[in-house]
DNA sequence: GGAATATTCTTAGGTAACTAAGTATTGGAG
DNA sequence: CTCCAATACTTAGTTACCTAAGAATATTCC
């Protein structure tokens, strides 16, 4: 019954994990994960930012983050707006009700990211992230 | 602009690219990248399976796994047969459809793993299969 | 300047995952 | 033996991805 470790298998089976657990407590019902998700990276940027960044960020399509943002902007956490210099794109701009999540998004990510990575050695942690970094390339 | 590394990021990240990849190429159109893996799965399994392994395996909620398996039979690609001993569980099994892209499906993902893995050193790459196993129990 | 090309985002339609609730069936405790 | 909890799976309804196609604006190249 003992298989081969896959890693292609490992990291869909953990994501799987990763986005019930981050459903879960993104932030105690007001948002989706995906939407905490975005927040989380919205609110780390300090210039403008456009849905171009998102998709490439958490490898989406286009399509994907359309809606994503669409929902989002319905549900009154960010707003998109025209930009003057270049009309195709919209700039996104976090809003009172997303800033008012700013430090349940830290901590709820935080506090994932820790008891991810509970146990593990600093070292072989660093290791992790220089491989997931070169199958992020290896993947177009 | 510089952002501080997250493995879940990551993760799902690398998830998303996965997903994209493995649903175009299995196995050349015949069926959807979940269906491909997880007839990877009952090909590689000798005694008998049952749903729950399925969940197991790939971190599925039952609903989830039932309607891939729904799919997967409509398909023509296994059967679900009741058991005498027990009749809530039903053993799944690949049929002649399913067979005939055993050869396919073992390419597909041996070749989607080299590409993931391509340029990694193999010390490496034992850390990283550490690494996220200790994840995968670190997440209930 | 005008035509072809590229970029950014949207729409339409589909698959795969989820939660929540439900249906049988089995197994155990009193 | 009966009732109650646990197990295995299903149904219904939602969100988040996808591909393919399209619209609008920018850019490049003659």
């Amino acid at each position: 019954m003992e298989q081969s470790r896959h890693a292609a298998r490992y990291v869909s089976k953990l994501s799987n994990k990763l986005r019930r657990k981050i459903d879960a407590f993104s932030t105690r019902g007001q948002m989706s994960g995906a939407q905490g998700k975005v927040l989380h990276f919205l609110l780390a940027q300090s210039g403008d930012v456009f849905q171009k960044d998102v998709e490439e960020e958490f490898s989406l399509r286009p399509s994907s983050a359309t809606e994503l943002l669409k929902r989002m902007e319905q549900d009154g956490f960010i707003r998109r707006e025209s930009m003057p210099g270049d009309a195709r794109r919209k700039r996104i701009v976090v809003c009172e009700k997303g800033l008012a999540y700013k430090e349940a998004v830290m901590a709820d990510i935080l506090g994932l990211e820790a008891e991810l990575t509970r146990g593990v050695d600093p070292g072989d942690l660093e290791t992790f992230f220089r491989v997931i970094e070169q199958m992020l390339k290896n993947i177009p």
